[in-house]
DNA sequence: GGGTTTCATTTTGCATTCATTTTTTTCTTT
DNA sequence: AAAGAAAAAAATGAATGCAAAATGAAACCC
């Protein structure tokens, strides 16, 4: 049973009526056929089901996605603009393989944007919400002292989320998920695992990054979210050396 | 004869030869005839050839490419993603026309790619590129004593594009470069010829940038630039006030 | 046997075609 | 004549078709 993206819509009617159609892009408003079809191949991708550097199967994905080449390749084009693919001239399109600069690359820019999302937030983020981020955090706290992985590592990623929201900038939080699904595909996130120095580390500084919220210190909380992103960089970094040594080890 | 954006690259082999060959994302890999096309029609929108919410005549541009609507859908899909139009199902593409939000959002956007761009430049940059970021600095100054708002505009822009490129970020530059495009629809350059008083603060502005950068005073730099872009915002919000009163007293 | 060359198959890129939907024009009807 | 209904025209969205390029495989040569 192929999933036929399509079908899902035909039931819809009005679509596209209200504003945010367009800002967004990412994971925002399916809308048409067209966007649809896009948010199903992004999550194809962002799922790893094509290894990386693979190419790209046209005829196989009409097949999966139950549609003809046009719009396939429609999708194919923004998610290329979006860098999640390649296009090789009469090549087709490859998964894009990102390499360590592009890691670096990538994380720096993340840094940045939280680093802005922390200092908008600060100029317009209510008490209710610093509440609710306070209940995440403490929340969090409580897996790390359980040691939970998992269960931490989503209140990291909503705590997070939810400062760009309070930023207030549909633009930036575009971005943001964009970014953020560029770089899924690395899984960034047992990296504490090994690290337990790293996690106790991550603790206090998104205890600092409350603190400076509190105070809507928003200079402050920018340096201290950047300063978050390099160092979560850096432990990445460290643990993919680490794995190369294995590998070359093993081998 | 019309323009016909394909015979101009078939002559060229190489390619990508003149860096900026236009203004966002493209810039990488132009290569194919895909992204020949985008290219051309992001600089066909961003140049203002369409009115602000006019719909985009596929037929027409069809004709003004030499090219059938395959590729050219395909480029207008890769468009909207980024910003530069929208889609309406069933009712074809229609220039963005940015409203007061979407301005005041991709400002404080662009100052946090800046923010960025700042801090990280302070980590690379060598002496040299500060001596020419200052060269180009002093020239901009002598433009400013002449009251050349063109020259003076000029330098600025290729000031700020130096320090996004002292960043060492291939990823950030083309995030940049493609926002940059977004925002150029609206002229805000004009600014600060009905505000002489902004031009002298942006100046001294200016002055503490470089100040900062010839530190390495990331941190700093960060905040300063930040901090600058939100008041070019201002004096832009400023303007559109007072256009909005005079169209209305006009009207 | 290793390496090259030729040739069939597949894939890619773009043009064309077709079914719908929207928009414009024309024709009623009051 | 104005408002609304019906029909014609144009546009959009997607499927199909076709030439050129790339890939893979068999034949060939040394």
């Amino acid at each position: 049973m192929t999933s036929m993206v399509l079908d899902a819509r035909k039931g819809g009617v009005a679509e596209a009526g209200p504003g945010e159609t367009s800002v967004g892009e990412a994971a925002r408003v399916p809308a048409s056929l067209h966007g649809e079809l896009l948010a199903a191949l992004r999550d194809y991708l962002v799922e790893g089901n094509l290894a990386d550097g693979a190419r790209v199967p046209e005829r196989l994905l009409c097949d999966r996605f139950g549609i003809s080449r046009t719009p396939l390749r429609e999708a194919l084009k923004v998610l290329a603009a979006e860098g999640l693919i390649e296009l090789l001239p009469n090549r087709g399109a490859r998964v894009r393989a990102l390499n360590a600069d592009d890691l670096r690359e990538l994380f720096d820019v993340m840094g940045g944007l939280e680093s802005l999302a922390g200092r908008l937030a600060c100029e317009r983020v209510s008490d209710e919400e610093v509440a609710e981020i306070e209940r995440v955090h403490h929340e969090m706290y409580r897996f790390y002292l359980r040691r939970d992985m998992h269960g931490y590592f989503q209140c990291n990623q909503e705590i997070h989320r939810m400062i760009v929201a309070a930023a207030g900038n549909a633009t930036l939080a575009a971005t943001y998920a964009s970014f953020a699904g560029r770089i899924r595909r690395v899984r960034y996130s047992a990296n504490l695992a090994t690290d337990r120095d790293r996690w106790g580390e991550a603790m206090r500084e998104h205890e600092a990054i409350l603190d400076a919220l509190r105070r809507r210190a928003g200079s402050e909380l920018s340096d201290i979210l950047f300063m978050h992103l390099r160092n979560k960089r850096k432990a990445a970094e460290q643990r993919s050396v680490s794995e190369a040594a294995e590998a070359e080890s093993e081998g």
